[in-house]
DNA sequence: TGTAATTTTGACCAATTGGTTAAATCACAT
DNA sequence: ATGTGATTTAACCAATTGGTCAAAATTACA
């Protein structure tokens, strides 16, 4: 037998990220985050004092799972084209192992957004990169001009929306958790496809 | 003075409208409902009879507000690239006015898929309507070959993903409030061409 | 004006919920 | 073994919350 360290601390973590995550902070209750850990509701506020610690803690993992990797793409010296690539390839996959994280940080951020700003904003994403990169591009005539904000717009509109509506995805276009699952590997390529063609100049 | 008709049960609506889109559901308190309607909060239980049954009566009306107009324009018989234009000014048009009605639908849908989802199908969306259309034209050589799931996909993300991430958006994209709201403006056409400029075949 | 129906209110209740506390258990060095 | 500090539990508490109910206020109308 291996040991395995069972760190008390990151069974609540684990357990917390999914009840909050899936119920988000009003739904969510310290008993259920208990009930899922299997151990003491107490426990929960003797690693963590309160809900709120808890769901600071916790929201701030999520953000550092699926912020920092795509934010690493976006700012790199890649040229622009395979920046999409792979930017929509990573993110996706992030999603895909995540289900919940989106809608989880959308909706907390629409409910609390001065509290929860901060935790984002020190990711330090640095707009002026993507925006020198596509103003560069465009003067050079590679690519339709656009504004960086929105290009950044379309890109993460169409990585991520499928995800958080996939309810509506699910129950309007008629498939069920496989053809969404194979829907949403499609949408890797679509998504790419669709940016670059759109930004492409016709000859 | 023209006769205002002071109908409790509306005012209730309209009270209920706002907290529960701008809270969600387990945000919402009765008291809070009560209160910005200025009313007893018995007289929620009057006219609705719980929550869960007010609750319904709100989401019903949200998703009547902003599906029908919508969908109408997708199962017309306007030319491809105009409907696009069209759907995107009247979408984000509508959101501008009801900026609280995506996340809301959104979330709720998440946290309870199987009592919601039904509220939602019996608008009768037929995508056929819009996937003959597209392999139509694409059939003629006037497009690219897409499938209509990820072109509905694509065009929805674009129009409603910026409402429901607006305070990331404001927040990383260092715009205030009214650069936000000339942002959502210029989508109305981003979008479009977005659309159009990706389906366009080159020549 | 009287009276029945409707609408509105305040007082109250039972259940739920986040949080506290003191006791019990465990790990382990001496 | 035994004592000490960390971990875990059960019992309990105060506040909140959705909901009830009977009385009061208002309205409709014969």
């Amino acid at each position: 037998m291996s040991k395995i360290e069972v760190n008390t601390e990151q069974i609540v973590r684990a357990a917390a990220r999914k009840v909050f995550t899936h119920k988000g902070f009003d739904g969510a209750r310290m008993q259920d985050i208990a009930d899922e850990a299997g151990i003491n509701k107490s426990l929960l506020h003797y690693y963590f004092r309160s809900k709120d610690k808890l769901f600071e803690a916790i929201f701030q993992d999520v953000i550092n799972t699926f912020l920092p990797p795509v934010v690493s793409i976006l700012i790199s010296d890649l040229p622009l084209f395979e920046k999409i690539r792979r930017f929509t390839d990573q993110y996706i996959d992030i999603l895909v192992r995540n289900p919940d994280f989106a809608g989880f940080v959308i909706h907390e951020l629409k409910i609390n957004p001065q509290r929860l700003l901060g935790n984002i904003k020190q990711t330090g994403v640095d707009i002026n990169i993507i925006k020198n990169q596509i103003e560069k591009e465009a003067e050079a005539g590679n690519i339709r001009s656009i504004k960086a904000e929105h290009f950044i717009a379309n890109l993460i509109s169409m990585c991520v929306f499928p995800f958080i509506a996939r309810p509506v995805f699910i129950g309007m276009l008629n498939f069920g958790e496989d053809g969404y699952a194979q829907f949403i590997e499609e949408r890797k390529i679509i998504v790419s496809e669709t940016m670059i063609n759109a930004l492409t100049v016709s000859r």
